[in-house]
DNA sequence: AGAATTAAAGAGTTTCAACTCTTTTTCTCC
DNA sequence: GGAGAAAAAGAGTTGAAACTCTTTAATTCT
């Protein structure tokens, strides 16, 4: 008959071996954003300005794409920027306290998630789909990850070499 | 200052409220694939066969996207089909037992997902992205689940009307 | 055999995230 | 105040997922 392998090898049936195919939870903008207001927060503080062109290179993201997103975490007030010569972004007093959970609300916009994770339109706890229980389960926990740690807390994770913004 | 509300208001900081802004972890293309694997293993069976259109109708999914999904199910042999009046698709002996998984693989591919969630190239346990612990948990979680459950378990619970396919 | 029906197949369209390029505005320094 | 540097702003491109439309092949029934 056939198997599962989804590259054209139609041969028997296979056993699920271990591997992990899961999507991505949250967009490449969220990833950026945090990745840079993170980087701001460490290096962007006490009179020091981190530029566009800096900031790209050291986290390896596309210049122009960042310089857009950086617009939006600065018109929402997460950083600071200044034009000009020696200008670029800094740290204020609201980044490092941030919440992982307003970038992804700015990144991500207002996707208030009542579809389920198998997109049927009213998916509720009265009346849920078959994975409504474990995917709510899987959600919420990020989502509180997301609401709990700020910035800072990943800032503090970085400088001890504890985790990494790039690479 | 800035608010943080992403459409257009930038007044002032704001608590985080409750809400719930997390992207979808599976394609459309996966939910559909489920949901019409399952209708098939619950009335596809005993020469039964569940046409296109009523598929369709039936989980209020795109008819002719849905043929498309269908086709690939069919070469893979998770369910059967047949041409012609009273034609259409139906069970076999390897829908009911399927592991969600399999379905995952054939919908979303071999991602395999050595990204993270912050997307940064090589992101490991010795050199983790700041998220790469908390979304682990919650991935691998969902993994579990997903290779455990059986289209037969969701055909269950949707038959004892513990679970729902639709609205 | 021929008409009707249904899935299979293939090609096209739409939408949106992700990314690029160019121009404008603001600021500093001489 | 003029030149240069940097962010802001806006418009354009690309690629892939999601969805549509049309044609072909297989099957049944008369």
């Amino acid at each position: 008959m056939s198997g599962i392998s989804p590259s054209g090898d139609y041969g028997q049936r296979y056993p699920v071996q271990h591997c992990v195919y899961l999507c991505a939870m949250f967009s490449k903008t969220f990833g950026y954003a945090l990745r840079a207001t993170t980087f701001i927060a460490i290096h962007g503080k006490n009179g020091n300005r981190v530029g566009l062109q800096e900031l790209a290179q050291s986290l390896d993201i596309p210049r122009h794409f960042l310089g857009k997103i950086m617009q939006d975490l600065v018109r929402h007030g997460l950083v600071d920027s200044i034009k000009g010569p020696s200008g670029g972004f800094y740290a204020n007093t609201h980044t490092a306290s941030t919440p992982l959970l307003d970038i992804l609300k700015i990144t991500d916009g207002n996707l208030v998630f009542d579809q389920c994770a198998l997109n049927i339109k009213r998916c509720n706890a009265e009346f849920p789909c078959p994975l409504h229980h474990d995917f709510a389960v899987c959600r919420d926990g990020m989502l509180q990850v997301l609401a709990v740690k700020t910035v800072e807390i990943l800032a503090v994770e970085v400088e001890d070499g504890a985790a990494f913004l790039v690479r």
